[in-house]
RNA sequence: GGUCCGGUAGUUCAGUUGGUUAGAACGCUAGCCUGUCACGCUAGAGGUCGAGGGUUCGAACCCCUUCCGGAUCGCCA
């Protein structure tokens, strides 16, 4: 039978005893983590959020509590009274910070019973995902998991100390908008006051902090819940949450990255006790493309992609002929002393760059006894050593080359150029590697809707000097937008918002939107810029990947209380699920959900 | 929507040129044990081999279908 804490006060929290508790009486409480019976002594170890105390009954100390000790199992929940005691120094534990002492009970009480758990609750146990997800609430007492929940909060708080200071107020938006569907899905939620009408959640706050900033607030910030309804990978769920930013009268990028910088610096500080440097480096984001075919480059590591277009052209060799065109290039990496990678390895590169679109890699090893490749007959020696003197090679090493258009070059040989850096182990994984990517493409053109479409979003400003091509050559046009990479992931970004309804109007017209379209979609928006509109500028963070990237996990579930599956299904609840009929007539009364 | 990997005890896994009664570890149950901390020792319980169909004298193993999970590409303004 479960009994009751009544009168009994927790005086301090399993993981924080110490040697100074010696001595004391104390009242603790906790999880049974392990259990181990010795006969005529019982050694418990009693788990809370801050660790793990060691508590010791025996017939010496307590009859009463040791035979009720006797029936305890793991899990169980436990309130003790009893004496802080120095361990006898053979029987020290230095793996527990609590090892120096434990508790002697005096009075045990047994608060809550359990059943023995589907799984094992140590950090050792490897359990299936979905096992895991569907007992969430028991693999959150996992040390390891709780870790990365504690972490979020230091990050969250931190987060909030710091826009305070920085005078920026803290204001909530909506769930429940309007659809806007450009880029992801909407979730969408039925209206059941206003019959055949949807609410869309938000996929990110973008439109109402930009209007917060045309009623003055001046400096906004939230932790946002968005939602988006796509498909799940190891690091997307379809409800995230997003240190949103917006601030007003800023007009360079660097307003902006200021602010953030010092965000991200005091999270680091508080979060995990790191200096970062002052400034975060810059790239430009072509020079990322280039020189690691990634807008999001892990530069933790060289490994650098060269364009060799220039030399390898007029070779006569079918798959290079593409080069000379507008859009395509030949580009290569080298690997150093990779001369004698088997066939198999090769290969194993060249799935890599398949995923991506490439149709193969082409090799050449400089081996100590000559030049190995199938290209051979198309690169004469002088082609030969121009590659040499280009790339750097040194005898034992192999270079890879890929000839595409560029976004296929740039995304095959960036993911090779990743592949290889992690199964080399090029990459220091102790260390943050920040920087900037900035001067983002305005557009980038979308082959399957075969139009214009923005490539951050559709408020997004031009840069003062790429204004003039905006219609001329809008491909051209660079952005005042910019993301902060760490390790090689998108942590953030933003950019500086048009605050001019003209050139807004402009922006609309060019990605093909009708002017039904722009007043259906964006009328409000477009309404409020009449009256009045603050230069203004932000960004946004994803705090889970924030969390990830410091607490050094790969799997977004891990830093989410209660996740979602890959098929976004919470398997502890069971949602999404049917709902009665009932529910459903009263939003549908016609049994009409759609016309066409 | 495409591709790849996986599904055997409560959990993690092993198990085929198709052949008696499907194994191990951890966990669980019971007994013993006064210094354990991955406690130890002894004994025991526990399986529709994801589901359905087929081939075969015989299927966890081969074939087909299907369900479930994960990774990844597309997608994610």
């Amino acid at each position: 039978m479960a009994e009751f804490l009544t009168g009994m006060k927790r005086t301090k929290m399993c993981g924080l005893f110490s040697r100074e508790d010696e001595g004391l009486e104390v009242v603790s409480m906790g999880f049974v983590s392990k259990y181990r019976n010795l006969g005529s002594i019982i050694f418990v170890d009693l788990r809370d959020r801050t660790g793990i105390v060691q508590l010791a009954f025996s017939n010496d100390i307590d009859k009463g509590s040791f035979e009720k000790a006797q029936t305890v199992r793991n899990e169980y929940v436990l309130a003790i009274k009893g004496k802080v005691s120095k361990r006898a120094e053979n029987n020290v534990n230095l793996r527990m910070t609590t090892g120096e002492i434990e508790i002697l009970v005096s009075e045990l009480r047994i608060i809550s019973e359990a059943e023995t758990p589907p799984f094992n609750i140590t950090e050792e146990s490897n359990v299936n995902e979905a096992m895991r997800l569907k007992y969430r609430y028991l693999d959150l007492r996992r040390a390891s998991l709780q870790r990365l929940i504690i972490l979020r909060d230091k990050i969250t708080l931190a987060t909030h100390n710091y826009m305070s200071s920085k005078g920026f107020l803290n204001i909530e938006t909506p769930f429940l908008g309007k659809s806007t569907p450009e880029g992801a899905r909407d979730y969408l939620v039925p209206s059941r006051v206003n019959l055949d009408t949807f609410y869309a959640l938000p996929q990110s706050p973008q439109i109402y902090k930009q209007l917060l900033m045309i009623s003055g607030f001046d400096r906004y910030y939230q932790i946002a819940r968005c939602f988006r309804d796509e498909d799940l990978r190891a690091n997307r769920q379809p409800e995230f949450t997003q240190i949103d930013i917006e601030m007003s009268y800023v007009d360079d990028i660097s307003d902006v990255m200021d602010i953030a910088e010092g965000l991200i610096r005091n999270i680091f500080k508080e979060s995990i006790g790191l200096d970062l440097p002052p400034r975060f480096r810059r790239i430009e984001y072509k020079e990322a493309m280039e020189r690691f075919g990634s807008d999001k480059p892990d530069t933790r590591f060289s490994l650098e992609l060269i364009n060799i277009s220039e030399i390898l052209v007029n070779t006569g060799f079918g798959a290079f002929e593409d080069s000379q065109k507008e859009g395509y290039s030949i580009r290569a990496i080298n690997i150093n002393g990779a001369a004698d990678y088997t066939r198999k390895e090769i290969d194993k590169l060249s799935i890599v760059a398949r995923e991506y679109g490439a149709k193969g890699v082409f090799s050449v090893a400089f081996k100590k006894d000559g030049v190995s490749s199938s290209l051979l007959k198309y690169i004469d020696e002088e082609k030969l050593v121009r590659i040499k003197n280009k790339l750097k090679v040194n005898e034992g090493d192999l270079i890879i080359i890929i000839a595409d258009k560029n976004k296929i070059v740039f995304d095959s040989l960036g993911a090779i150029r990743l592949y290889l850096g992690k199964t080399l182990g090029l990459i220091d994984e102790k260390n943050y590697d920040i920087l900037w990517v900035t001067h983002f493409p305005l557009y980038e053109y979308d082959e399957k809707e075969n139009r214009l479409a923005a490539m951050h979003h559709p408020f997004t400003s031009p840069l003062n000097e790429d204004l003039i091509y905006l219609e001329s050559d809008p491909l051209r046009v660079r952005a005042k937008a910019y993301d902060l990479v760490i390790n090689g992931q998108e942590a953030g970004g933003g950019s500086i918002r048009i605050h001019s309804k003209e050139i807004q109007k402009k922006m609309f017209e060019i990605i093909g939107l009708s002017k039904e379209d722009i007043l259906h979609k964006f009328g409000f928006f477009v309404d409020a810029f009449r009256y009045g509109v603050p230069p203004h500028g932000g960004l946004a963070f994803g705090l889970d990947r924030l969390v990830m990237l410091l607490g050094k996990t790969e799997n977004i579930k891990d830093v989410i209380a209660f996740p979602k599956n890959q098929s976004a299904q919470c398997l502890m609840s069971d949602a999404p699920s049917t709902v009665d009929i009932k529910q459903l007539k009263e939003i549908f009364p016609n049994g009409k959900v759609f016309n066409e």
